[in-house]
DNA sequence: GTTAGCACTCTACATCAATGAGTGCTAATA
DNA sequence: TATTAGCACTCATTGATGTAGAGTGCTAAC
């Protein structure tokens, strides 16, 4: 495959595009300190590096410039993990500062320290609803149509949701519903509630209240209406500063992306547990085809709730970024394990 | 003052650099068919216009483009109302369909049809919680030192804060205390709670629970933190899409600040009610000085609640946006008054 | 196998002239 | 006296031209 030396230009081609932004030369690239031999030999086996696929060139006679190819070696084989600074350690642990219960909170601040700490757009997905528990239902009558069903979950979470109430019902069959409700079903997995609410509550409403038929559909639907993932946005103006998107178009397509939501929903749910790598046109969009996406998963306990997730240019610091990540998604799931698995 | 025939050039000079965003020159506008008078004469008319600092040049030779003073004069003086197409008042409408409920809901939609139809920023204040009467409110204890507040007002709004327990309190004071809160506040105005609950509650609370003094003072804070109201955008990339923001400083600033939200939050809460609009600098910040804004508010019966705003370049369409604008909010306010106000 | 040297390529930048849309001014016209 | 035709002038835009600099590929020498 690679000679040793090929290995270290490839390298030194990378880090020094990151760094600059800039098509790196045979030239200058002998310049530096860990390169030992003449431009004319960097010449050559660039010239084999480029047929290989893992360098480009911008035109005939300009420097080399990392192929998606390249970055994907660089990143599968040729990464230097990198220790964070003791500041970044300090700014990474504030998440913990203060005393935050509620999940939502600690996720939101997550994906704003991420960004800060990076310089590139943040997003965190999660956490799963359908994994936690049921703490209480209460249902509260607005007028004699409506209602508002509220869902607490044992993380904090709140749900609230419209519910159109069958013309006959009257307060004490509410009232009698709820306590029926909480009785059978607190303390159930979030994704468990449909399924309970046939097999063991509607036996249970039918002795209770008329027209049960319609309510508890209604119900069923309403509480487990597969509400998705929340998405947090941090540093989603920070791409702007990044030299590659100062064309508009790609500016703005990237903007119109991220305000979507939707397609990063997709993009990061679907990823395996651990640090996961997409370089470029590896994540399918065209908005994204000079992007690269790094994800990584966090968990309560053994359960994998949700990703954080960092957006950057395909010449992206992915050495820092990885190590970033991966820090703080340990971090965040000792956090998370700690705060909601109660033994 | 101003002759006709100055006027005449002045909102033809307006209207159609709002179409075209190129200055306009004597030829081209000679050639309208409103105007009947000679390029030379037409270059006098605006010498005069300049001078009067109703038309700007953007170099020595160049046609004129208006300025923030003649978007100011044209906007007070010379607007022709414009009366909205079918398919507009079509789409403007649809926020009525489905039944929604939900104010907040309602809101949302709101600014994006409004984006829709303009093809700019559209930005919704509101609606202000602290008008709402509560309906309910529900404690529940997540764990030994912490527990949920909810809050329910009658308009279907559902908020929820963290709170500390003090370390003594047991479940059956805690159930007494909300059946004390909801006996006495139930119906009473969000900005009225603080107060109740110091003058009406503490005395009660003290009766039945021990350690009341800093429980009452964490929920009254707690359940009044003035919460400020939501702001709700609707096409934040259209910007992308004026001539004059194709300048990535531009953009990105514009950008950066609609991210921000609280500059927005400042800007459109001030405005009093009805119709208003700011131009460029008038707005007094500068990633908006390419901007105009315009504003109108919408009310609950009587009650103010809220703004609906459309933030476009200050060659903004004026005459329709104002139109739909006002349209809009007289639509919303009979909706939301007939929704909400019970009598 | 490595390197020096050289011809060649391409971008970036500056300069220059031509074009065209615009202006201001003046003198003729109605 | 108000309007207009005519003209000299200005400036942005465009395309052509030239040059400097950074880069490459190839060949021949080490």
């Amino acid at each position: 495959m690679l000679t040793d030396r090929q290995l270290l230009i490839l390298q030194v081609i990378i880090e020094d595009f990151i760094q600059s932004a800039q098509p790196v030369g045979s030239r200058s690239l002998s310049k530096k300190e860990e390169i030992s031999f003449s431009s004319a030999t960097i010449r050559n086996e660039m010239s084999d590096l480029e047929e290989l696929g893992f360098i480009e060139k911008t035109h005939t006679s300009s420097g080399r410039v990392p192929s998606e190819l390249g970055y994907r070696y660089y990143v599968d084989h040729l990464l230097s993990p990198q220790a964070l600074k003791k500041n970044e350690m300090q700014l990474l642990k504030s998440v913990y500062a203060g005393r935050i219960y509620e999940l939502e909170k600690v996720v939101q601040k997550a994906a704003k320290i991420l960004s800060e700490l990076t310089n590139y757009t943040a997003i965190v997905l999660g956490p799963k609803v359908k994994d936690h528990k049921l703490k209480k239902i209460e249902i509260v009558p607005l007028n004699s149509e409506t209602a508002i069903a509220i869902i607490i979950t044992d993380t904090g979470h709140v749900e609230n949701q419209l519910i159109t109430l069958p013309s006959s019902i009257d307060m004490s069959e509410i009232e009698k519903m709820v306590n029926i409700l909480n009785d059978r079903l607190t303390g159930a997995s979030m994704s468990d509630l449909k399924d309970k609410i046939y097999k063991e509550v509607a036996v249970l409403l039918s002795q209770h209240i008329r027209n049960y038929g319609a309510l508890v559909s209604t119900l069923a639907e309403s509480l487990t209406s597969t509400r998705p993932e929340k998405l947090f946005f941090g540093g989603k103006t920070n791409m702007f500063r990044q030299p590659e998107f100062h064309d508009i178009h790609k500016i703005h397509s990237l903007m119109s992306m991220i305000e979507q939501e939707q397609g990063f929903y997709e993009l990061i749910k679907q990823n395996p547990a651990g640090i996961n790598v997409k370089i470029g046109r590896e994540n399918q969009i065209s908005a994204l085809e000079d992007c690269s996406l790094i994800t990584a998963t966090y968990s309560i306990g053994a359960d994998q709730v949700g990703t954080l997730a960092v957006l950057g240019p395909t010449r992206m610091e992915y050495s820092r970024v990885i190590s970033l990540l991966s820090t703080f998604s340990n971090d965040l799931t000792a956090l998370l394990t700690k705060l909601y698995q109660k033994p």
